[in-house]
DNA sequence: ATACTAATATCA
DNA sequence: GATATTAGTATG
């Protein structure tokens, strides 16, 4: 006679309890499996053996899948639903499980291309790498970066180990990809979350019969089922879309700290502006000089929008028949009061971040802390008045300098213009053939793209980025404005002009980007990561006089609580989404686990909890 | 999470 | 009174 089994399983894909389900023969945990509910199929995923429930009849497995998540697979699930609350199947789902098979095929052969030579330099940064658990490799642009990632993936290769290269936005990324096709052939898949079902499948069957073994993409590209994992590289370790905004919210960065250390595997992350957590916590190697020497000049312009100085800089290189390129902030997307005169954005006397405007509530408010002023006339640091607040976007922009500039053609870049891969590889093969002379756009102007031919790069408005209610609004505008600098003049001499009412606040730093991390973790001390752990309470309802009360409900709950801090709690920046108004309560504590139990004590439906936030909207 | 049920509001 | 919206509960 057999024996019944009991197992509770997760659902995949949804935030939902475990389930008890009976089967015949025993599972293995990680097994996948389709289970009834209500009429339908279900996939879930097998956790654990279960005594038999008395409170309720249970239903058999239908079907046994194919595909198990391995023990360390399930480990790393399980701590993503516990540190970043989310449930254990929504967490599953972000994984590829194993699916063994008989016929492994032979792993492909390297293409022709040698491995690149190393300087003395990236030889020593090499060596150090393979020393380290995790290193963290600050290089700046052109500083050799990329030919020591290809050494250590030769290395790995050599052993047997495979590779997972982490870079933020692959679609937008085609050159990192043309660069390892060319030493690593087929053996190396772009992945990202936006490919097709079928192409999907087809690198994860090479995965699984060994012939891919690089697995090169955006933070996703971390689930995918590779063996013997040798290393795991970050690139642009910096970049925010490392962090998922939507649950299960992980931030990849962090949890390729946990994968390298389950698999055994190295850990690189690396960037040309690294924050400043990652400069705390792991160990540094640096790169030294580009080695392709570039003179560039910089030149601090005040005011704000396309103003004459702009539109005269612009004129001038059009006139010499030169390429640039104007950055516009958008992530700014708050009004914010500040003087025209001397920058100054208005600052919450307790918390030290830009105050926002409420123009219906005609007060300034803190989305910290929650504290509020009265609108003010003058400023508060030089007394002029009257005050601005007004912002500016990509459309504006280019109408301004259109009706300036007669002639000069625009290429804007920005999201809503650059939706897919294709419309960016034409918008940059135009610039790069000259069929256009001003690069006029957002953030992605910022992410890798090379610009040879640029001899002006312009960053406007670098000061609405610093008047984010976000405690790393300088971090961001300083990385931001080195990345965007370090687009242009790559051949040849190259002039940055950088509006700024601020420029004492960037000046020091330019050529020192070291001195910059230093003095941000100075500031951070006792106050911010990576010194303290910060988590956010999202509570968004249609009805505001539900979300106030759950908001109300949960800090108070909270303030029982020991070892925390309750930074603040109110209105959040954005204040309706979708029809729903939105609440948050910021807290703070100095150690993880009272941080984690308290919010494990209050999670309940109706809200929603962000660990490491980098995003305060 | 989502299907389902009960409760309550909305409207001709 | 029939129907739309919302609140509450169980799912195995």
């Amino acid at each position: 006679m057999k024996i019944v089994h009991y197992y509770e399983v997760a659902l995949l894909r949804v935030n939902a309890p475990l389930l008890t389900y009976s089967h015949f023969e025993p599972f293995e945990p990680g097994q996948l499996v389709s289970v009834a509910l209500r009429g339908k199929q279900r996939l879930a995923a097998v956790l654990r053996e279960t005594e038999k429930p008395e409170a309720f009849e249970t239903e058999p497995v239908t079907e046994v899948l194919e595909g198990c998540y391995t023990p360390v697979q399930m480990k790393i699930a399980s701590f993503i639903s516990q540190y970043y609350f989310s449930g254990i199947g929504e967490a599953l789902s972000l994984i590829h499980p194993y699916i063994v098979r008989q016929n492994t095929k032979e792993p492909l052969p390297f293409p022709t291309e040698k491995r690149p030579l190393l300087t003395d330099i990236q030889n020593d940064a090499h060596g150090k790498i393979l020393g380290n658990d995790t290193t963290l490799l600050f290089g700046v642009t052109g500083s050799g970066k990329t030919e020591i990632f290809i050494s250590l993936i030769y290395k790995m290769l050599e052993e047997g180990k495979s590779i997972i290269f982490l870079m933020p936005e692959i679609s937008l990324t085609p050159q990192m990809e043309k660069r390892l096709r060319k030493f690593f052939g087929e053996r190396v898949a772009m992945w990202h979350s936006g490919l097709a079902k079928g192409k999907k499948e087809k690198i994860l069957e090479g995965i699984r019969n060994g012939t891919i073994d690089i697995v090169a993409g955006a933070r996703s590209a971390l689930f995918v089922p590779l063996e013997n994992l040798g290393l795991i590289i970050v690139d642009e370790e910096h970049d925010d879309s490392y962090k998922s905004m939507t649950r299960p919210r992980y931030h990849a960065r962090d949890l390729a700290v946990l994968m390298a250390k389950e698999h055994g595997a190295k850990l690189l992350l690396a960037s040309a502006t690294p924050s400043p957590s990652s400069y705390h916590k792991y160990p540094v190697v640096k790169l030294g000089k580009p080695y392709i020497e570039t003179t560039k000049s910089y030149r601090f312009i005040g005011g704000d929008s396309v103003n004459d100085a702009i539109l005269s800089e612009i004129g001038a290189a059009y006139a010499r028949g030169e390429q640039s390129l104007l950055f516009v902030p958008t992530r700014g997307n708050f009004k914010y009061l500040y003087c025209e005169s001397c920058g100054y954005t208005h600052k919450c006397p307790y918390c030290s971040v830009g105050m926002t405007l409420h123009r219906s509530y005609r007060h300034l408010r803190c989305h910290y802390c929650g504290f509020t002023e009265p609108i003010r006339e003058s400023c508060a640091q030089c007394g002029h008045s009257p005050l601005r607040s007004h912002r500016m976007g990509t459309s504006e922009a280019v109408e301004i300098i259109k009706g300036h500039i007669p002639g000069l053609r625009i290429e804007k870049f920005d999201k809503d213009t650059i939706t897919t891969p294709k419309k960016l590889k034409e918008a940059l093969g135009r610039f790069e053939r000259h069929e256009s002379d001003l690069l006029l756009g957002t953030q992605m102007l910022s992410k890798g793209h090379d610009y040879a031919n640029i001899t002006l790069s312009i960053i406007m408005g670098i000061d609405h980025i610093l008047g984010l209610a976000d405690y790393r609004a300088r971090e961001k505008a300083m990385s931001l404005l080195v990345q965007i600098a370090g687009r242009s003049g790559r051949a040849k001499e190259a002039r940055v002009v950088i509006q700024t009412n601020n420029h004492e606040l960037f000046e020091p730093y330019l050529g020192d980007y070291e001195a910059f991390l230093r003095d941000e973790l100075g500031f951070a001390e006792g106050l911010y990561p990576p010194f303290v752990s910060l988590a956010r309470i999202l509570i968004a309802d249609k009805s505001r006089e539900k979300a106030k009360k759950i908001t109300g409900d949960v800090t108070g709950e909270l303030e029982t609580m020991q070892g925390i801090e309750i930074v603040g709690t109110g209105s959040a920046p954005v204040e309706m989404i979708a029809g729903k108004y939105r609440f948050q309560i910021l807290l703070r504590s100095k150690e993880r686990i009272p941080l984690l139990r308290a919010l494990h004590a209050v999670n309940r439906q109706g809200i929603e909890i962000d660990m490491d936030p980098v995003d305060f909207s």
